[in-house]
DNA sequence: TTTATATTTCGCAAAATTACGAAATGTTTT
DNA sequence: AAAACATTTCGTAATTTTGCGAAATATAAA
């Protein structure tokens, strides 16, 4: 009898990087993590708004899966939100993409 | 009067990025990727679907997936194709994510 | 040359992503 | 308190991604 072989079960290392992975996956959100890693970067949503041309909820959106990815974070600065990189993950980010490059 | 603002051109290196984002952006593409870049590795098609668990056709998508994005190459050793990694556009990657972490 | 094997392409449906205006939320200034 | 400003949430439509069985392609073995 033919079996149905079971689904490959993926380890938290690799599940971690495919979702650090989509969020670099879209042009908008790689510039605004590119800008924000330079040395104590940070800005505000309406900054971006200016710089990429993009409707401010299309902004609000990515922004929202850059933080739900944990690579960037929020801090309010009323009445503004000012955005920075989160360091802890960021190094996190790098170590997995180190060790799937062997660097 | 209201100037509707530009959409912003990224840059060629960007983009290449992102691409190579998207490809790394699924488990099974992954750990297909980390399997390939050890040392020398290579598989066949079938070798996956067994240790995946995951339709001939679905894999067969995600490895022209990881192909167009220039990750893999696929050399026929008849009647199997033998899948490797493109070295020449790993390193490449590798030099691109080195850059976005500042390695 | 028929049969078996390895893989891809096709067609399709379900799910996820993307973009954006309108409306909502919350804060500052007047 | 009202008006102005920064940002997010909501609703929606268009597009892309994903997964898979059936059929097609191509080669090897009998």
């Amino acid at each position: 009898m033919e079996v149905k072989t079971k689904k490959k079960r993926y380890d938290d290392d690799l599940l971690e990087l495919t979702n650090i992975s989509k969020a670099l996956s879209h042009p908008l959100r790689l510039y605004i993590l590119k800008r924000l890693s330079k040395m104590n970067a940070c800005c505000y949503s309406g900054d971006l708004v200016d710089e990429l041309g993009v409707g401010r909820s299309t902004l609000s959106q990515h922004l929202k899966e850059l933080k739900y990815a944990g690579l960037i974070q929020g801090e309010i600065e009323a009445p503004y939100i000012k955005y920075c990189i989160n360091r802890e993950n960021w190094a996190l980010a790098q170590k997995l993409y180190k060790e799937l490059f062997n660097l």
